[in-house]
DNA sequence: CCCAAATGTGAGCCCGGTCTCACTCTACGC
DNA sequence: GCGTAGAGTGAGACCGGGCTCACATTTGGG
């Protein structure tokens, strides 16, 4: 019942500018709207146009221009909620300015990122996007630096690459979660993140561009140096999820002869396990264990008791990464300098007193 | 620090035949693999590609094969779990057969939902997916039908469109679900859903493609008519949250002389949106109000009481219509049929006796 | 009134691949 | 020994816009 023609032939500035009996070149001017062109002229190609439902072929366009008008986002897992929140932050600025978005997932594994900055640098992206997974495999990274196409980093620095990144200033406020908790009452607390062990924490302070969860890290200690007590070392679980499912974690932080009393959850898809694990083990939030989460998502202040989070500007700094990229891409030169966004400690009620006789729990 | 060319121009075939002492064809052959070559020439090629890093532009490659190994999917809004689900299925589905994504966020705007489908038309993506936010306007995706590009919806069937959907099948579930509510003693049901307004609901039966959000209506409303009651049209709300916020819909619904004694969420965004709204109205669930919801997400069973929800296979519809639009650009004709997977009924603990004496609370 | 300068127009090259066509050279069949 | 199939090769057309250049026509200043 549709249109007679099953895959009708594309319409060319070619067949505009027959229809409307003017040269090829008029008529791209008068769409393209440069150059000089008559009114006559114009409003004949115009019409035409408008007949033959004339659409210009971007692929060709973008072949000699040099530039597509695309974006490139590489992250590792676009289910995970900042990711999603922080694509629309980069997905209504990258759209305000016509730009469109091509987004790649990577399961979080660096031979996947590799590939996809691969492929987008094929298809010619105009800049990327990358929350790189890993800040030892870069290889792939300086490649696009050197290609001389423009890449803005997501919520982590790597030094040395010399481009911008954007992400939420944490040291501070890890530092100021972490005191809270050892105030209540706390030294045995558990972090658990999904990020590789790599040597993020090394001089953090001197680092200049650091990176969320090294930051966290830092913050972590400093609270219990300033406090003069130990840090944890034990119950500090990177590369999480990977090898050794976040439940077995859990367990173990809870276990032992010298049990984790709090836990901190580095973003939310591990608190979501983390809370189902503690759900199973029977245990009760703040009463048997205390738990912190960062990133503050809706759900968090539902839960009863509700819970304790570090709070980001996520869509903010997914807005961020796109304006420093188009930035870039429009003229200006890179500074390679981090985007830092504030962020805060929301106290609410899932950290209580520790619970001493939890041995006998697990 | 970086290599001395700050904007290398790009390497092409006519490059790598140059260097390796061949005309331009035969390289393009020896790369791209097609037509006859001698050994001699292939590796002299080869080696020429590596010495100079050569990498195809898959612009100029798409311009003329007329496939850009590009899928364009359009959904309204990144940010509901719902779709960002959906869009893994869909992103793993097509990155296993060689293909990308463009993903467009139209924040389910007709407008913008038709400008998108535009821009990806004009970027000759390979076929693409929609998840249309009405089934009102679809003149832009009767256009795309007409320019023969593959076109498969997400979530929502458009009759007389001809293409095939992926979604879940809602009626029955809907239908037990009501049942449920209903056998528990609930007549004053509330349901809200971001849907717009339409004839979704005409004929349910008989519509060959039907969408999950009027088959659940229809669920519930086959559910009153087998218990003999009247459907309580008054705390049906489509178009939720465009005019008028969720919140004060939840109030409406709680107030008045004869409020709902339970309320359906359509979604999981509306669904944070009314606990909120009920937590700030100290109302307890299910003591004073029964919650159900639709799509399991991780935290509904996290929350005291868990919540009741129509669990479906987001995943798995994702990957679906990724499957369904690859299948007809290699090849296969379109078979315009919904592609259903089932739904199911998760009974937890957030539905209880009505509460009659609720009118006081509000 | 004459020679710029400005404006309008068309022919044709370019981007970087794919692919057709014509041609050479070898090997094989009769 | 000759015809021919087929591999191997190169020249160049082509995809669909952008854009330069050369040329024609109008305008305006001195």
């Amino acid at each position: 019942m549709s249109a007679s023609s099953p895959r009708r032939r594309d319409v060319t500035v070619a067949d505009v500018a027959r229809e409307a009996k003017v040269s090829k070149a008029q008529a791209a001017r008068a769409l393209g709207d440069y150059g000089a062109v008559s009114d006559e002229v114009r409003s004949r190609v115009l019409a035409a146009a408008a007949t033959l439902e004339y659409r210009p072929n971007e692929l060709a366009r973008s072949m000699n221009t040099g530039r597509s008008k695309t974006l490139g986002v590489v992250v590792g897992d676009i289910e995970n909620p900042f990711f999603s929140l922080a694509m629309r932050g980069i997905s209504d600025t990258a759209k305000a300015q016509g730009f469109d978005v091509i987004l790649i997932n990577t399961g979080e594994d660096v031979i996947a990122e590799a590939e996809a900055v691969r492929v987008l640098l094929d298809k010619r992206v105009d800049g990327m996007i990358v929350a790189p997974a890993s800040q030892l495999s870069t290889r792939h990274l300086h490649d696009v630096v050197e290609s001389g196409r423009p890449l803005v980093l997501l919520d982590r620095q790597i030094p040395g690459l010399g481009v911008p990144a954007a992400m939420a200033k944490m040291d501070d406020t890890a530092y100021e979660a972490v005191t809270h908790l050892i105030d209540t009452g706390h030294t045995r607390i558990g972090y658990i993140s999904t990020l590789e062990a790599g040597n993020w924490s090394s001089s953090p302070e001197t680092d200049l561009g650091s990176n969320p969860v090294s930051e966290r890290l830092a913050g972590m200690r400093r609270a219990f140096h300033t406090a003069g007590m130990p840090i944890p070392e034990d119950l500090i679980r990177l590369s999480a999820g990977k090898p050794q499912p976040i439940h077995e974690i859990v367990q173990e932080l809870l276990s032992g002869p010298s049990p984790a009393t709090a836990i901190v959850a580095s973003d939310s898809l591990i608190a979501l396990d983390v809370l189902h694990t503690l759900q199973n083990l029977n245990l009760s939030i703040p009463d048997d264990v205390s738990f912190m989460m960062y990133d503050d998502m809706p759900w968090a202040q539902l839960m009863r008791p509700p819970i304790t989070v570090v709070a980001q500007p996520v869509y903010d700094i997914g807005a961020a990464t796109a304006e420093a990229l188009l930035a870039q891409i429009l003229g200006q030169p890179a500074k390679p300098e981090s985007l830092l966004f504030p962020s805060k400690l929301v106290k609410r009620g899932s950290i209580g007193v520790p619970n001493t006789r939890l041995r006998t729990l697990v």
